[in-house]
DNA sequence: TACGACACAAATTT
DNA sequence: CAAATTTGTGTCGT
């Protein structure tokens, strides 16, 4: 689909500011605007109508005391497709989504592939070893999906309340230490491996309406993959009873980028936890059970795994409006990396669920987590402030992930200016 | 111990 | 099915 439905509304074009690198950078001490308990429960309920978030995952808000970024929510709204088209956005804000509240929800979608297995409740993998990283976004919210070569949107600076014409999206990969600022370098490697050059992967520019199920390589616009990554560096204490186990995270960010001036995240998710063994498979006394449940479980159970128990990370962030996309992002990593909120996304493109909470490494609760044998979907999930995934949603798209690969659901809830919600869904999927 | 480099082999694609 | 390509991993030196 490349083509937009009408807009319900319109607006002329004018912004009340120029977008300009200035006013962007200007803000980058704001505070986080932080999002009332109500408003999530509002945005949740908008998500997931049926399934109403569980008081007892509704952490407060990221205090704005650590934030050093500015927040300034993004309020995304769709521009026309052609600049000229005649309007006024003050009109615009609520009217076209069936939730006047909250207007549009974005929901970013990530997945894992390769690479990863299981170790001692750890996703892991092998340094050497490559793994790739596909992302999608999508909006809700409105009347019709949005689906095409752009999302039509604005994006306000809370501050200044500055409206910034969204020229294109991309899509970012970067890795972590789990709780911590430290970066970990991620290096993409060519076929030719040694012999060819090795990147850093950059944010990759993408439409919305991806399916992440489908073909994530090739021509597709609406999904970017990074394939061939390594980390280029293993975890600390990898299998050491005494030592702490150090983990690192995936974080995928959705930027938007604009004629002019630097790119801003305005959202991002993280991965569970991951162990980066540095060594050959052999050193490693479980090695040998890497695919042991290859075969068993239950592919032909709807989206094995779902439910089971695989370590997510809920991650509620606010997003920077201001800020580049690579200061602006540290400083915002660093200040608010550990906000994580439980959510049961209940997308009606998500083939998966439950999405446990996964609360705070180095000490995550994994013993709530069943066994990597796909578990019926534990009922006892509430209990960690999920609800349960009352039924498995079809396989709508038709694949089934591999017995050896629980699907990992991490789910992340991205508040925009005025409550907008974003879900992001980041599972580990081998297909 | 971690990691880069080289090499061989298995797996996958063409 | 064979060749080519791509990926996994054993090993060595630093």
């Amino acid at each position: 689909m490349t083509n937009y439905m009408p807009l319900p509304y319109s607006y002329n074009g004018e912004y009340p500011t120029q977008p300009n690198d200035q006013s962007t950078n200007s803000e980058t001490s704001q505070p986080v605007l932080p999002v009332s308990p109500q408003l999530q429960q509002g945005l949740m309920s908008i998500s997931q109508p049926e399934t109403p978030r569980p008081e007892s995952t509704h952490t407060p808000p990221p205090t704005s005391n650590s934030e050093k970024l500015a927040i300034s929510p993004n309020l995304i709204r769709r521009r026309p497709p052609i600049p000229s088209r005649p309007a006024n956005f003050t009109t615009t804000t609520f009217h076209s989504n069936p939730y006047p509240s909250a207007g549009p929800i974005l929901q970013l979608h990530a997945k894992m592939d390769r690479g990863f297995f299981r170790a001692d409740q750890d996703w892991t993998c092998y340094r050497r070893n490559y793994f790739q990283v596909s992302s999608t976004f999508d909006v809700h919210g409105m009347n019709y999906l949005i689906q095409g070569p752009e999302v039509p949107c604005l994006l306000r600076k809370t501050d200044t309340q500055e409206f910034l014409q969204v020229d294109y999206f991309s899509i970012g990969v970067c890795a972590r230490v789990t709780n911590h600022d430290k970066k970990i370098e991620l290096v993409q490697h060519t076929p030719k491996r040694d012999k060819g050059p090795q990147m850093i992967p950059e944010p990759r520019p993408v439409r919305a309406g991806g399916n992440l199920h489908l073909a994530s390589v090739g021509s597709n616009h609406n999904i970017v993959t990074f394939e061939r990554l390594q980390f280029k560096t293993a975890t600390a204490n990898n299998g050491k009873r005494r030592a702490a186990q150090q983990y690192y995270e995936i974080v995928v960010d959705l930027y938007a980028n604009f004629p002019r001036g630097e790119p801003i995240r305005v959202a991002t998710c993280t991965s569970a936890a991951l162990v980066v063994r540095g060594r050959s498979p052999g050193h490693y006394a479980d090695s040998h059970t890497r695919f042991k449940h290859a075969d068993s479980t239950d592919a032909s159970s709807e989206l094995a795994g779902n439910g089971s128990g695989i370590p997510t990370t809920n991650n509620v962030t606010a997003v920077s409006a201001a800020g580049g996309p690579s200061t602006g992002i540290d400083q915002h990593q660093a200040s608010s990396p550990n906000h994580r909120y439980t959510s049961l996304p209940n997308s009606p493109i998500s083939d998966f669920g439950p999405y446990s909470p996964y609360n705070g490494y180095p000490y995550p609760s994994l013993s709530s987590y069943p066994p990597m044998i796909p578990p019926p979907p534990p009922s006892n999930q509430s209990s960690s402030g999920i609800p349960p995934y009352a039924s498995h949603p079809p396989p709508s798209h038709g694949q089934v992930p591999s017995p050896y690969f629980q699907p990992v659901s991490c789910v992340f809830e991205i508040y925009f200016e005025y409550c907008r919600l974003l879900t992001f869904f980041f599972f580990f999927f081998r297909e």
